[in-house]
RNA sequence: GCCACCGUAGCUCAGUGGUAGAGCACACCCUUGGUAAGGGUGAGGUCACGGGUUCAAGUCCCGUCGGUGGCUCCA
């Protein structure tokens, strides 16, 4: 008869099958009123799972009574029942008709796809009425109530209701190796709205707690865009309102750092519809970011020892014959640029899009593409001399600027678009030496994102998948590659995890991923070895034998693209850029128009110091002026009045502080700005002069 | 690329087939003030673009462009 074992290691005995909730009453009342789920051993199930074997049994309650927090499997019952809760509801509101398809838990709640019948439509217009029949199922508190059946039968009663999209589901269940089906009933089966459902759920519509229907979109049914289109509803549900709300106040900070708001705001970027979709247009406050970013990575690289080349934005078709970017890529390119009597003549020949495109293919018309990447050119650079190996590592760095035909529906912002500039680098080296440069490359990153508190990212090593031949290069140097990506990774003390079949065709990879304050994930740059390249441009050094060899090559964009980079940085700082990147250092605000000569001095001192300073000599009050800097999101504001000028100081408000730190001799302030800037902000002087004013 | 929703002043947004609105920003005037909005006046619009329905369209329909969310893709 079962010896059930709890968390705590105690074990309870019965002398016949027990349900979880028995159990649960058997340990206390309390805990068998707030329970809503299981786990025995390890599987998450349904409070009313009958237990007749021995098993480690741990009971799920929607909060934690310590912490006050949810565990992820009272938030992945809660959500999975509210999803069948939302799908009745709006089968109810909307139509009957509503095919359902799928409703899972996801992170941060759960959708359900689902397909409208011809007709039949929603908005989010409609949430408001949704919820308000899903409060009252809710109210109605009705039991989740599973019932089986085998597999035939099953299968039967599902194509008596004629639901392709449930038997397909069905279906698949029973290729994973079921052999019953269940379904769960909000309420008495047969009589209430049921659901074809693997379970588990909490024990009654009631124990949902708070919850919210977030957005529509549409998916494809398995994902695949040639299949049927289908409906996503997307909510959220938590064990109580408090948390719901929490989460949705976390919702509106995100989109209050979300650097396309923040981008119009501080005016750091435009995208202009008459200029192109997904084409940034960096104005004077972006290109001061961007500037001083790019100037730090310069200046980092060249005690590397990288070198730093121009390449232009276009090149020859044939060159990306040779890369193999043409055509095999075609699709992601913009289309080639042609000679005007080639286009002239296939115009009066009346050439078709198809025709032209094959004879670009064959040969037949030269042209020249917008380049998708830099290594091609690099290439060049390097191969337009002969190379020693004593000339190796060869490390030549460009921020290049690359043109991709991405989907339409995919570019946004500053994080997806057609025309990127990367903080670009090819290495050049030996077989010997590509352990070492990769350690390099890897420690680059580290300096950079410590600069910015970036200190919340993961690498990911891809690796080959071993079942595959679709890989280039020995594979005795591309198990060296690996171990050398693996320890290099591993020597940057961040986590890292390897992903087998991540790796390119032509080499391992690297990548960066960050996680900014909201918790979402942005992949940033590559480290690439690459065997492929080398050998398509017959690249070679002279060895120490006196025969060429083939070097390898390293691609590293580890920042991706300056403007990926830099869209993740403004959600990062939430658009208050430390001094140094900030595109407004220091303002100066005049009391009144009595003290406008002195602000002008100190303003123009600042100027002369190479500070970027603006002065407010406007007429309105101090309380305005501040009002107004401070949505700048300015570092420092210096206020100067009679006072100031008196003692030739200047008032400070720093931000972040959101109050006046007292005066210091304007001399001070200038040398301690100057100071934080050029040592991009390792030096924070300006707040130890205000120690006691900051504190207290 | 696919699906849904959206596009009104520089920005944020109201606007029920019948005379295009508010707040902020901007310009000018008054105000000259010590740490998050002083007051007044004014200017600002092809309601994304193109077609259609209607006596009448910002509003309804179709198309195009663009945005948002997702799906798919991502050298």
């Amino acid at each position: 008869m079962p010896r059930i074992t709890l968390p705590d290691g105690s074990t309870r005995e019965f002398d016949h099958p027990v349900t979880a909730h028995e159990v649960a009453k058997d340990i206390g009342s309390g805990l068998a009123k707030a329970v809503i789920g299981a786990k025995i051993d390890g599987e998450i199930c349904d409070l009313a799972t009958t237990i007749d074997r021995d098993c480690k049994l741990e009971l799920i309650t929607p909060v934690d009574r310590k912490t006050g927090e949810s565990s992820d499997e009272a938030l992945y019952l809660i959500r999975h029942s509210c999803a069948h809760v939302m799908a009745e509801a709006i089968q109810r509101v909307i139509c009957p008709r509503i095919e359902l398809v799928y409703g899972p838990p996801v992170e941060n709640g759960f959708y359900y796809d689902m397909r409208l019948p011809e007709g039949v439509n929603f908005s989010s217009d409609d949430f408001e009425q949704i919820e308000a029949e899903m409060e009252k199922i809710i109210k109605e508190d009705r039991p989740f109530t599973r019932f089986e059946m085998p597999v035939d039968e099953g299968m039967k009663k599902l194509r008596d209701e004629g639901s392709k999209y449930k038997l397909d589901n069905a279906e698949r269940a029973v290729e994973a190796g079921s052999d019953r089906l269940s379904w769960y009933a909000t309420g008495e089966p047969g009589k209430n709205w049921e659901d074809l459902c693997r379970g588990p759920h909490v024990p009654s519509t009631g124990r949902i707690g708070a919850y919210k229907i977030t957005s529509l979109a549409s998916s494809y049914w398995h994902g695949d865009a040639d299949s049927d289109s289908l409906l996503r509803v997307y909510g959220t549900a938590f064990a109580d309102q408090k948390q719901l709300d929490r989460y949705l106040e976390q919702l509106a900070e995100a989109k209050k750092r979300d650097h396309r708001v923040l981008g119009k705001q501080l005016r750091l970027f435009h995208v202009d519809e008459t200029v192109g979709q997904g084409l940034i247009l960096w104005t004077p406050n972006g290109a001061v970011v961007r500037q001083e970013l790019q100037n730090f990575i310069s200046e980092e690289l060249r005690k590397q020892g990288y070198q730093q080349i121009f390449t232009p934005h276009i090149g020859k078709l044939e060159l990306y014959k040779t890369s193999g970017h043409f055509p095999y890529y075609q699709d992601s390119q913009y289309p080639p640029l042609i000679h005007h009597e080639h286009l002239k003549m296939l115009a009066d020949d009346g050439c078709s899009c198809a025709q032209l495109a094959n004879s670009m293919k064959e040969g037949e018309v030269e042209g020249y593409l917008l380049k998708p990447m830099n290594c091609p050119h690099h290439i060049k650079i390097f191969d337009s001399q002969p190379h020693s190996y004593r000339d190796l590592p060869v490390r030549l760095a460009e921020f290049g600027t690359v043109y991709r035909w991405e989907q339409s529906g995919e570019i946004g912002g500053m994080t997806r678009v057609r025309g990127f500039t990367q903080d670009d680098a090819h290495l050049f080296c030996t077989e010997d030496q590509l352990a070492e440069e990769l350690v390099g490359c890897l420690s680059l990153v580290k300096i950079i994102f410590k600069t910015l508190g970036m200190e919340d990212y993961r690498v990911r090593v891809g690796l080959r998948d071993p079942d595959s031949s679709k890989y280039v290069g020995d594979p005795k140097n591309w198990g060296k590659a690996e171990q050398a990506c693996r320890e290099a990774a591993k020597g940057l003390g961040v986590p890292f995890s390897e992903e087998a079949g991540e790796a390119a065709f032509y080499g391992p990879k690297i990548d960066f991923v960050v996680k900014d304050v909201v918790g979402r994930e942005w992949q940033l740059g590559t480290v690439q070895v690459d065997y492929n390249l080398p050998e398509r441009f017959d690249l070679s050094y002279i060895g120490p034998d006196n025969q060429p060899h083939r070097p390898v090559m390293i691609h590293r964009a580890p920042f991706g693209s300056m403007e990926r980079f830099i869209g993740v940085l403004i959600e990062h700082f939430a658009g208050a850029f430390p001094t140094w990147l900030a595109p407004e250092q220091v303002r100066v605000l005049p009391i009144s128009e009595k003290s406008a000569d002195y602000g002008r001095e100190v303003f123009e001192m600042l100027k002369a110091a190479k500070v970027r300073v603006t002065l407010d000599d406007s007429n309105e009050r101090i309380q305005a002026k501040i009002r107004e800097a401070t949505e700048w999101k300015i570092p420092y504001l210096l206020i100067v009045g009679p006072r100031d000028a008196e003692s030739r100081q200047v008032s400070v408000r720093a931000r972040g502080f959101m109050k006046d730190l007292g005066a210091i001799p304007l001399d001070d302030f200038v040398a301690t700005v100057r100071e934080e800037i050029t040592t991009r902000g390792a030096a924070t002087v300006i707040e130890e002069h205000f120690q006691a004013a900051a504190t207290a």
